[in-house]
DNA sequence: CCTTAAACTTGACAATGTAAAGATTGCATA
DNA sequence: TATGCAATCTTTACATTGTCAAGTTTAAGG
């Protein structure tokens, strides 16, 4: 089909093409087939690098989160203190999603709900912009003397991220006005 | 096919079926198909009633919103003071999808994203939930005397639902240890 | 050179959304 | 009451899609 028989990496163009997808034609339209096309190969070719659709959309998502920790962490390398850290990182959350709606509903949408349909996996803090907050925030405990007990801890950060989170998903929301400049967050809000 | 030709209200029916398939099976599982079929009528005959699978889509939610806000509103009810009546209210937001993950993305997932794709309606701060907080919320400026331009009162609303929804998107997601008990929101985060 | 495993193709099938054409029904109205 | 019409529903058909199975090509090592 195309030039030669082994594309040479598949997989990576697949991923692209899949991003390029959902970034023109939105999430639903992303289909094994088209991505395959784009990369032209046959249509049951991702199914050498992709035991099925789920797992495609699942390296896309990998690929996403890291470009998105790319920009936490070189947001969070900016601050001088661990409190700057925090509010530049809620900043660049906020914007980061403000620009890109599609992928705030791309990363939490669907396949991250807690299923109570299929429990497969054990819930586990280990989604790499909260481990990120979290030593963020211990650091922020550390530089001010405080001294909180771990669930004082664990409820502290989840407000924090609420914020932060909640503010992204609401600037990626239909039928809010965008009056708000998502990119002047209020600094009180954020420690 | 069935007893009798016309079914009798089956533009109902098909959102009841709808509604089953995405508690039972999620909503990816939800097909014109299979709800039709649940209602013993052929493949096509939803088409009488829904334009598409979006028109079907749209008006469960508007049938799990109506189920929201009844929630939302009784909350309300309960509050004597325009505080309490809104820290009930972030309460029953959290709670409620706390308890039901499927409807959170369901509502606020895909067609809720601002898609830069096809801008076809206005935005508009029509949601049925944030006017309930708006009203709450002007109701306590009244109530403590409190005097805010158009701005700040925008800009704290949308801090109030931040967090509140924030929460709720946090309590539906994976990852996310569950030591947080949802229902003993701390009252300080809310007004 | 030959074997083998990975990467890819072709062909098939079932599920789905949707369009078109026709059948059935209830109901208003002449 | 009879008739016509619009709403409701069925049947048929087709394109898209995920996925499987069987076969083909290729690279690389013994």
């Amino acid at each position: 089909m195309a030039d030669v028989y082994h594309h040479g990496n598949l997989r990576q163009a697949l991923i692209d093409a899949g991003i390029k997808i959902i970034n023109d034609y939105g999430e639903e339209s992303l289909s094994l087939r088209k991505a395959a096309a784009m990369c032209n190969v046959s249509h049951a070719a991702p199914y050498a690098h992709f035991k099925d659709k789920e797992e495609l959309i699942e390296a896309i998502k990998n690929d996403v989160t890291e470009r998105f920790m790319q920009e936490l962490e070189s947001a969070v390398e900016g601050g001088a203190s661990a409190d700057e850290a925090i509010i530049a990182m809620g900043r660049t959350y906020v914007t980061f999603f403000s620009k890109n709606p599609v992928y705030f509903v791309f990363l939490f949408g669907k396949q991250n709900i807690k299923a109570h349909l299929k429990m497969d996996k054990e819930y586990k803090n280990d989604y790499p912009p909260f481990l990120l907050l979290r030593r963020m925030y211990l650091k922020h405990l550390e530089e001010n003397g405080l001294e909180k007990t771990f669930e004082e801890q664990e409820i502290e950060l989840i407000k924090i991220w609420s914020i932060v989170h909640g503010m992204a998903s609401i600037a990626c929301m239909k039928g809010v006005k965008s009056s708000i400049d998502w990119n002047d967050i209020d600094e009180r809000l954020l420690v």
